[in-house]
DNA sequence: GCTTGAGTCTGTAGTGACTACAGATGTTAC
DNA sequence: GTAACATCTGTAGTCACTACAGACTCAAGC
């Protein structure tokens, strides 16, 4: 074992991964199998770059197909650049969407919500919005 | 059958709610099980206004769970109504986080991408962010 | 040597809210 | 009669984990 070998236990805490979900990455090929010390998988100082990347792939809402595609691309030098705009400008449109969808759900929560606590109706306000015609 | 009975195809179209939908909600309580006609759902005009109401407070976001709870609230009347505003707070708190995530991602992915863009970079922006210690 | 506790292993099942079949059965139009 | 369509049940798949169960390994303390 050299001196940067590390059990998965240290390796979850030194990426904020959790041991499940390494194993998990493993098993659909995110993360390449590591070497092993009997049953036990060892891993490198090496190794965090390639996990904190992915983690922070999905932080930003990437897909793990989307995430796979990045880490091909990041090993593919500047040439793919492109490519990686495409994908980033692709999942931005998306996330705009949903940030859209999510903002007209809050106008109408708002809405239901201050008309409850102004308190002037007979009838339920959001129920009446959810039941109307 | 009655003049106003429908089945499943109907009741889907007049809904907007696809059938497979409709028999899950079935399945797990949300929708009651309806008549029959042999082995036919048969539903009525009467049965609309329920499903309407499941979709539009799925469109507002809540889970099928506070669905349930809206359901039961919508039938116990007016005194129900300040259960109904405190679900509805809930979510929209929920809601609001999840803006506040996706903003941040909005703006991550759209200085990345304005970066790229701008193409005065050697490496590429979006990988150098992934990648950055 | 023996126990105790922590760490790790594999494999499977559960989450939420549908969606997508397969394969059978029923109804309607011509 | 037959072709086309509608509906039926039941199961499996989606996504990205998360939560076990039950087995095993290892180091430290007595």
């Amino acid at each position: 074992m050299n001196r940067d070998d590390m059990p998965i236990g240290d390796f979850s805490r030194r990426t904020g991964c959790a041991i499940e979900t390494i194993r998990f990455y493993e098993k659909i090929g995110i993360l390449p199998k590591p070497r092993r010390r009997g049953r036990y998988r060892l891993y490198e100082i090496a190794d965090i770059g390639r996990l904190v990347f992915v983690r922070r792939a999905r932080e930003l809402g990437f897909t793990l197909d989307a995430v796979r595609a990045l880490l091909r691309l990041a090993g593919a030098g500047a040439e793919a650049c492109g490519e990686v705009r495409d994908l980033a400008a692709t999942h931005l449109q998306d996330v705009r969407a949903r940030i859209a969808d999510l903002r007209a759900m809050e106008g109408v929560l708002t809405e239901a919500v201050q008309r409850c606590d102004a308190g002037a109706e007979t009838a339920c306000p959001l129920i009446e919005t959810l039941s109307a015609a």
